[in-house]
DNA sequence: GTGGTCTAGACCACG
DNA sequence: GTGGTCTAGACCACG
């Protein structure tokens, strides 16, 4: 799997990678079980500092999202105890959107069939 | 409208009075071409900075949902050149949350249901 | 308060600070709403670097301790949302040092005052 | 007696088995003077480094657990001298499970039932 | 070799 | 002035 960062972006780098892992594995291109790239590898990869790699990481591990055995570095976990629920941010955020969205013209079905082709 | 602020959230005050006059009018709470507060009586009101609220008001006017004026003060434009479409940072958004979503378990239909409401 | 780092002790510093700051809120030393000083005054005071107090601060915020204002610094959160249950590692760490305790001839009643002393 | 290892608790894996070792003698699964697997023994069984098994039995020797003879192995020990307290440590570390505890809302007496199930 | 921790120092947005 | 982010570089325990 590819990390693309955006300079550009508002979203500080560890949460761009964050975010992009967790896409990652709710795509299947992260297999559960699989074995991410080490804290160092991905680091030299994308040119950017072990320390942030490592606050990425960190931040998936507390979200439940991988698991980190010292020996043969991180992989993907398992999720258990799904709440079912869109998070109150994540609602949030979604309210935001649709707003934007309508007030652009965009169309009930259109952002339905987006929900559909990202699901 | 009432514009309510949340000091310990992770998004700045200036974007979430942006946020919310986004909202109100979507959601016709405020009427194209109605007249907002001035940026000082906002600012007294909510009893926060001046210049806090300026800037949402600024943001507001590059994104063409209000029109300044000298005399009137701020007004709500009527949103011509409607792109009809998702902006990007709109769909990367979208996507991420669809992703963690369908990680905790939540159904698309459960998320379309959102949509709707929020629609 | 004052936060006293055993340079020592196994235990990360971020940890100590986040471990005496808990304490704290427990034994009431830090009230609900109550401010922290803020991440440069405690690492200026204690000696140690800004990222190690930020990263305690985070974890605290991350636990839901402690809110942090763009203005004000770090306060004591009002905890909701409380389980009612010991964490399952609180649990183990507890049956181990029972367990110990027990091979050092210390009595159930010597450590039932214990948790008596500190609740 | 069964030794389980979580590859993924920031536990150290020599020091899972220490503990578990403890509170197998405490709890009398293993009885005073029983030998001990030795650590090639231990080390095939689970799986792992002979050095990480090694590091958990000089441990529990150091600390007066088991006793190591270069014919019979090692076997554990009849603890004599009990101080009949609790190590600093350790109340410490209770402290701060208590702390933790009460705020998740945790009632005293349901401590003392944990410790009274330990015991 | 692995992740974890820490420092010194810098820059940033927010307000 | 506040917290947040990031770097370069170092040292550490674990295995």
């Amino acid at each position: 799997m590819i990390i693309k960062i955006d300079d550009y972006s508002d979203i500080p780098i560890y949460m761009q990678i964050r975010d992009q892992i967790v896409m990652g594995i709710s795509a299947g291109k992260l297999q559960e079980g699989e074995q991410l790239p080490t804290v160092r590898a991905l680091a030299n990869e994308m040119g950017i500092n072990t320390m942030t790699v490592s606050k990425a990481y960190q931040l998936l591990k507390s979200e439940g999202y991988i698991l980190t055995d010292r020996k043969k570095g991180a992989r993907v976990r398992k999720k258990k105890d799904k709440s079912g629920l869109v998070s109150p941010e994540n609602k949030k955020t979604l309210k935001r959107i649709v707003s934007e969205s309508r007030l652009e013209g965009v169309s009930k079905e259109d952002l339905i069939k987006l929900i559909d082709e990202y699901y």
